[in-house]
DNA sequence: ATTAAGATGCGCT
DNA sequence: GCGCATCTTAATA
């Protein structure tokens, strides 16, 4: 498992880059389900695109601060759970949004609760789609990324050298102005499992 | 108390 | 490719 000094690194860029290719499980009510981390997007206080723009502190935006390790989970337009790991230290405001998965275990229970039929990428690529698969919900807000929690994230055994990690501008966040062309949006080039080239 | 807008995804054309 | 659902949050009064 890895453990919170992965996160507690005051670089979340570099932590949105490091966690591709590694393994995202949820363990709720008996029901294991994991994937491969495939696409992901940094957010950090100094920028406009991120949240707590500002160390604008709220009810929502508190576990922001919280140093690294942890769940920041939010519902966005009202219909959909986003996954967010917390980076850095105590007081400083950073996550990593976690937007695709390639699923590797579980796959029947992520059908079911996708009400899908098929394994292809619209099962669990897009922010909103991997939590319904996984079972995430704000609920989990605020949770420490361990087994106990039922949320926790594994080391992958994909070679750092082999990852071809492409950089980009994020998604929707046209609002930021400057900071939408920030390249803080990472994924793995040759996986088909991302929400959007 | 009121309100505007959002780190999206689905279904239809 | 386009419209729209849906509701919490946070800013304003």
């Amino acid at each position: 498992m890895l453990n919170g000094d992965f996160f507690k690194k005051d670089d979340v860029v570099g932590v949105a880059q490091d966690l591709l290719g590694e393994i995202l499980i949820t363990n709720f009510q008996d029901r294991l389900t994991a994937g491969i981390i495939t696409e992901t997007e940094a957010y950090h206080q100094s920028e406009k695109a991120c949240h707590a723009f500002n160390a604008r502190r709220t009810k929502r935006t508190e576990w922001l601060f919280h140093d690294g390790g942890r769940a920041y989970v939010y519902l966005c337009y009202g219909i959909h759970h986003l996954f967010n790991i917390t980076t850095g230290r105590e007081g400083d405001a950073a996550a990593v949004l976690i937007r695709a998965i390639e699923p590797v275990q579980g796959l029947e229970t992520m059908l079911e609760r996708r009400k899908q039929e098929k394994i292809q990428p619209k099962l669990t690529s897009g922010p909103g789609v991997l939590t319904q698969a996984l079972g995430i919900s704000v609920k989990y807000t605020g949770v420490l990324l361990e087994k106990t929690s039922g949320i926790w994230i594994e080391e992958g055994t994909m070679a750092k050298s082999k990852k071809k990690v492409i950089a980009s501008t994020r998604i929707g966040v046209d609002y930021a102005e400057e900071d939408a062309l920030l390249p803080w949006r990472f994924y793995l080039g040759d996986s088909k499992w991302v929400s959007k080239l």
